[in-house]
DNA sequence: CTATATAATGAACCTAGATTCAGGTTATGG
DNA sequence: CCATAACCTGAATCTAGGTTCATTATATAG
């Protein structure tokens, strides 16, 4: 809660061990889990939760943040490893499957991608994270990597339909097929 | 419920109203849609659902059967056709883009396919169905269409990760670079 | 060491939706 | 037309999980 006021020394405290429980209880069983079951994890009755935060969207939401920065922040590594020379097609392959491996574990974020479905690149990937895309597809393009009609809406696609669920060798496999799929000569005429 | 008996013919009748209300309800809004309002929908009461179907999740089976019995269907066509003589390429797409269109305007197909997942394919496919995709994906292989190391759990990719929830134009798109990943010349190291 | 603003607690409250069942209807064989 | 097995109805029951709040505890300024 935006107060000006600084937490008491033991609301800090449980503030901590509640985000550490919720990130913990989250990512293990997704956003369903009870209120409860994250009280019990953190040590610390339900009312203490609301307490800090006001609604369950909201811690749900502060957990996610952080790996949604986590992602935002490997764009933009990506972004500035091509510019310095790196092979575009491997950086861009590198930060798919980075997110894919993030959400592969992290049952929240997976529920998250499709909630916020279409949504989310409002949110976050619409600062940052986008830029850091445009310049990786921009210049996977021009080196010759990327099919020439690629686009930042195709990446989403990355996000949206990497098959999370499934065990690795099939995550894997599914990031060969689009990943192929995006390669330069790959582009054709589908009709 | 299967007994001996047949329905008196009141029975019937709610069954088929049930039945279509149900469809009609699940497929606009999910398999969560309450039992109430089916049961409104269909001009009956809870207590009737009941009757008929033990169950929620008998009544969601029931009402998915009808649709993938009609993806088993639109596979088979597509393998007689292709040994009939037709391109492979294109029943292959033409397949699951009919697939990708019954999903995308079917909430229940869509959560049923996220709810089974990788099970699905023990109940409906793994028996005419999958035998139509083999037939599917091995002539597009032999004709040269599609990558030689295409295999049938690819197949189960174009189900799981399809963006169903996405536009039309997303959609397609989509479409068009999963394909164009699946064609024979699309096949290269991605490790 | 106190006073008191902050916090924590957890039982109680609410809502939603699945499921049940006692009691009233109705199709239909004879 | 009757008897009665089949049916139907819908209020009541149950459960689960989010949220509240009166009560009790505790950090910390002075």
């Amino acid at each position: 809660m935006p107060d000006g006021r600084p937490l008491r020394a033991d609301a800090a405290r449980n503030r901590a061990k509640i985000l550490e429980a919720a990130n913990r209880q989250i990512i293990a069983r997704g956003p369903e889990v009870p209120m409860e079951a994250i009280a019990e994890d953190a040590g610390v009755a339900v009312g203490t939760l609301y307490r800090h935060f006001p609604t369950k969207d909201d811690l749900v939401t502060a957990v996610l943040h952080a790996h949604f920065e986590s992602m935002v922040a490997a764009a933009e590594a990506a972004a500035d490893r091509i510019e310095a020379g790196a092979p575009a097609i491997d950086e861009f392959a590198g930060f798919f499957r980075f997110v894919l491996e993030l959400a592969a574990g992290n049952m929240a974020v997976k529920a998250a991608a499709r909630a916020l479905g279409a949504d989310w690149e409002e949110d976050l990937l619409r600062g940052r994270g986008l830029q850091a895309l445009e310049r990786i597809v921009a210049a996977g393009i021009d080196r010759g990597d990327l099919r020439p009609d690629m686009t930042l809406d195709d990446c989403f696609l990355f996000f949206a339909t990497a098959p999370i669920d499934q065990p690795a060798p099939v995550r894997e496999r599914w990031f060969t097929l689009m990943l192929d799929g995006c390669r330069a000569d790959a582009a054709r005429r589908t009709g």
